[in-house]
DNA sequence: CGGGTATTTGACGACTGTCAACGCCAGTGG
DNA sequence: CCACTGGCGTTGACAGTCGTCAAATACCCG
């Protein structure tokens, strides 16, 4: 696996056959007929290095895919170079999509962990919609959904606290792996890849002061970030800090 | 025209046959066949009075709207009551389309002037959905186009000062009245029927806070910001100030 | 062990919210 | 015509949140 110069990831074709969210996550947008075509599953599966880059800003968005490991960051950025970070994209979910054919990506993706994604040429899944109306329904509901959770980030970043934004994305991404099965139901303990800083850009914070609230919650009993997971301790109190509705989130 | 208790608007039906946005806005979304349909454009036609809700967060999404003429303000509220603008929607835009067919309103939407629309049942539109592939992919270029401006929100609210997003909120709709020709090219006058609290909410800002901003850039010689109207000073360095960028925005 | 990255902490200042009061203006009813 | 009223805009004083700068510590990986 290999890196270029300027940190997008060379895709690099691999196995995860028996990848256990592969099946879940087809159904979700990727037609039978396509996959089951032999040469394109051969040539559709790449692996990303942990901190590499599956797109760019502003990059033509050629390809969309489906993520079957690992996790990734949306993220844009301002005029200065600092990230903002726009969702956190789990095994199963379906980034880079655009429906015009020349469009370029509004936002960046880059793997918070080693990743495996499924890539799928636009003008393929274009066509597909053309053929097959109800995979144009499923991306449309896909994209609506995450446009829910884009409201539900300006939400939080125009009139939440940081400690209710930071209480937010943790709880947010507990709810979405325990509905994923990654984690048994109300487990205390989740993995967490993120560093101080990504969850800072993902809630609109510097990374001192994200580690400040982090002390605060943990002072306070809520939770415990450590490097690579976090720890539960109350969560009906996180919940009710961070005003956590699943229906708008998930 | 006459309001309920709950400040829902009471659709009553009215003329506007010659309404200079109308054709212009059908392009966008409505099938003629549907609008050529003498009954459902007599039934499909309202004005709701300025302030009234033209829907309500939550509330089942039985209907979208095309506006034809006036503002309204896309908006969510916390669990303390704080609303927090998503956008403004303009006389053309299409508003409140949700894929699902039962759906609940991820936001609400209320007349910031006296305001006309074009009703359409979600029902209606997906099955013409699903007669006429062509609606289909212009809905999903709207969402796809919304999204942008969502992520657009998300990262001036995280990463913008006050300042940025008040200026980026107004050079955002000066460029749109442009776009649909309501101001001449440049002019440094144009309407601007949102109170500083609105602009507040848009922005994720006290009105108090908005309220010494608008100051700022009226001694800065920026822009003027009066009642019903704002006068840009200086068009170039309030973009400059915004980084405003017209493809990410529109 | 060494070097780079991530986390932690303190001190300080800027930005933004809160509270409170006042002024302006348009509409309303007498 | 005038006084009243309610909504909106304006301002000041103050507090709290959050960012910036700088330094020290802890951790990971080779």
């Amino acid at each position: 696996m290999s890196v270029t110069h300027n940190g997008q990831a060379r895709a690099t074709p691999t196995k995860c056959e028996n990848c256990p969210v592969r099946r879940k996550a087809l159904f979700q947008v990727v037609a039978d007929d396509y996959l089951h075509d032999a040469e394109s599953r051969r040539t559709a599966q790449y692996e990303l290095p942990a901190r590499s880059h599956l797109y760019q800003e502003k990059q033509p968005a050629t390809m969309a895919y489906t993520l079957f490991d690992g996790w990734l960051m949306l993220y844009r950025t301002d005029a200065n170079g600092n990230r903002q970070g726009l969702r956190i994209a789990l095994p199963g979910d379906f980034v880079g999509y655009s429906p015009l054919p020349d469009a370029k990506h509004s936002h960046g993706a880059f793997a918070v962990t080693a990743a495996v994604v499924c890539a799928f040429r636009q003008s393929d899944l274009r066509a597909m919609i053309d053929r097959h109306g109800d995979i144009g329904k499923q991306i449309t509901q896909i994209q609506a959904h995450y446009l829910q959770i884009c409201e539900t980030n300006v939400l939080g970043l125009g009139r939440r606290s940081a400690e209710q934004r930071i209480a937010h994305a943790v709880v947010d991404l507990h709810h979405r792996l325990q509905q994923r099965g990654e984690i048994e139901h109300s487990a205390p303990r989740m993995p967490f890849p993120l560093t101080q800083e990504m969850l800072g850009e993902l809630t609109g914070l510097t990374p001192v002061h994200t580690n400040r609230i982090l002390r605060k919650l943990r002072t306070d009993q809520l939770m415990v970030c450590e490097r690579q997971r976090v720890e539960i301790l109350d969560l009906p109190r996180l919940i009710d800090l961070a005003e956590f509705r699943p229906a708008a989130a998930t």
